[in-house]
DNA sequence: CTGAAAGCGCTAACAA
DNA sequence: TTGTTAGCGCTTTCAG
């Protein structure tokens, strides 16, 4: 993965104070403003011999240009944040479905150069806060609430680019990119049909007119064509396991579970095997993302899949469309979902 | 978690261009300099009665820092690289282990008012480039190998602290935190013995003469007072289902495995289940880090568990203290580890 | 195709 | 306790 390769300093003689613009140009015998043009890569503006020979020295005297300086200088910074909600101070416990995403942010931008800071928010004002301390270019927030989102005031300077991940705000400063969650609910809820069952519970956060839960109930509910009962719960394994606990107490009759989250389904069948409940035989659970984690359980959960490196790619797409090309703000994008069936869900019983 | 809060931007009649240091100097009557020392906390230069008026305006005016001319005129930027393996341009997996880790270090940076780099490494020289490009005043190192690290060479400038999370490399620019992996080793040992099994197996990824893998194995086979079998794997699940399907093929008289990671020794215990084996009665399984996985899957898994708030809290503080305090380099630091006996253990058959 | 001057917003080192 | 003078390293004009 790495390959063993020096650090060409100590070889121009210069090893150990910074190597600046200006050396070069002196070296070079050539102005700053010609060296510039050579490393932000504006051939147009240089014969290309003297191209050639500044690369060489650059090289050579193991130049690494300042970004700060240049996020001073210039209107761009080259750096993007990637924002994520922080609970005061305590546990930025970055969710696993989030997790899987930064990686793949980070992937992308390095790939087209740019930066990443990564930051925790806290309170609203602190998005304008990040964005205008590095200048930075534009930002990606993740896993913020819609309601949260609608209370970020853009950059005052006013060209700085925000897009939301899993969001459906409606806030004028950021554009949103997410998975098709209706159609989810939808996929959901025509597979359990198909197996049969008709009784059947919506478990996921508390929601109430917008949103990615609220997008994937709707989709739920009308492609039951039924009623069905919801409870609430937190995405976590340990809310799941409370859940199914009491489900055949409080849902005697329901013969399948939705959850809006893996880990919470998951939770859902092991709560439910405690009280002896067998699944999928007794009772069905599916879950949303499939993530990794979907194949180790047993049985292994049925699920709605997401495309998470195309909502990380597409997401870095759209920022770097608005920031280079000065893109028309283009309307949200919407990612498919797939249905990918395993062991956790069988015919009603 | 957000509270309801307005921008203090559009009150001083200044909405929409950049308010700097000068600005609240002017409006506050006084030099740059004296509005620089109370934005930095310098109170012992300026009275108070200044002070608390400079305050007022800078809030009055929604004054932000600007951290790229704070880095550049500075000699610190108060930004720390958190700095992952990447492999090359593709996939970006940043390991659950490691991702667990980043938030953890993003709080405690954020909680010292430090702010978050995060970029992958594809070659050894991009370490000390993006050091100097941002002006670092330090970097985190995630999840390298010790050869790797061995390869990094220090910012230039020389006054760039480093400190390398699961490392035992010895490179005189960085310093080490990790868990303490050979007692790691020895309480396995230890507790597959007092169950009685004698003809066992080390799983996990080659390992020669240094490093995380190596430690543990140490331990291991110390403790465990006899020979044991090593197999080779790569810390994914699916390395571990192929070794789980042939184990009993391979090892027909082994009694138990012990796998360097949860995540391997998940897939062994998929793997000996579809050959018909039961876990535990027939074979033992046990992995090191104690993820929340382990408490997921069936039969849960007995590990050795990790501290990993303490382990990025301990990577923090060193970084830090040798940043501000410029401290000696402390030695290494070596974090506990300790038994989690759960149901993938059981007596030797 | 190349160069000179001016300044981005801030802080170090002195003076006063 | 406060102000002044210099830049940090780069890019943006605008002239050659």
């Amino acid at each position: 993965m790495l390959s063993t390769e020096r650090q060409p300093s100590g070889e121009g003689g210069n090893a150990s104070v910074r190597v600046t613009l200006k050396d070069i140009a002196q070296k070079a015998g050539v102005s700053m403003m010609t060296v510039s043009n050579v490393i932000n890569g504006n051939s147009a503006r240089v014969s290309p011999a003297t191209i050639e020979r500044i690369q060489r020295i650059v090289v050579e005297l193991g130049y690494v240009p300042s970004h700060s300086a240049r996020s001073l200088a210039a209107k761009s910074s080259r750096m993007v944040g990637v924002l994520v909600p922080a609970a005061d101070e305590e546990s930025l416990t970055i969710s696993p479905h989030n997790v899987a995403i930064i990686g793949q942010l980070e992937r992308e931008l390095r790939k087209r150069a740019y930066d990443v800071l990564l930051r925790g928010i806290a309170r609203p004002g602190e998005v304008a806060e990040a964005l205008r301390a590095w200048n930075l270019d534009g930002a990606l927030l993740l896993g913020f609430l819609d309601e949260e989102i609608a209370t970020f005031t853009a950059s005052s300077a006013g060209r700085t680019r925000i897009v939301a991940v899993d969001s459906y705000a409606d806030n004028p400063v950021t554009r949103g990119v997410r998975t098709d969650d209706a159609t989810g609910g939808r996929l959901a809820a025509e597979h359990l049909r198909a197996l049969g069952h008709v009784d059947v519970v919506f478990a996921g956060p508390r929601f109430a007119g917008q949103g990615v839960v609220w997008q994937r109930f709707q989709g739920f509910k009308e492609a039951l064509g039924g009623d069905c009962a919801v409870e609430a719960a937190n995405t976590t394994y340990d809310d799941g396991v409370a859940l199914g606990r009491r489900l055949r107490t409080d849902h005697p009759s329901a013969t399948a579970v939705f959850a809006t989250a893996d880990i919470l389904a998951i939770g859902v069948v092991a709560g439910l095997q405690e009280t002896g409940a067998r699944v999928p035989d007794d009772v069905s659970v599916m879950g949303f993302d499939d993530l990794d984690l979907c194949r180790y359980v047993r049985p292994t959960l049925t699920t709605i899949a997401q495309d998470l490196p195309a909502k990380a790619a597409t997401a870095v797409a759209m920022l770097i469309g608005e920031i280079e090309r000065d893109e028309e703000p283009p309307g949200p994008a919407t990612l498919d979902v797939r249905l990918v069936e395993r062991g956790s869900t069988g015919p009603a019983r």
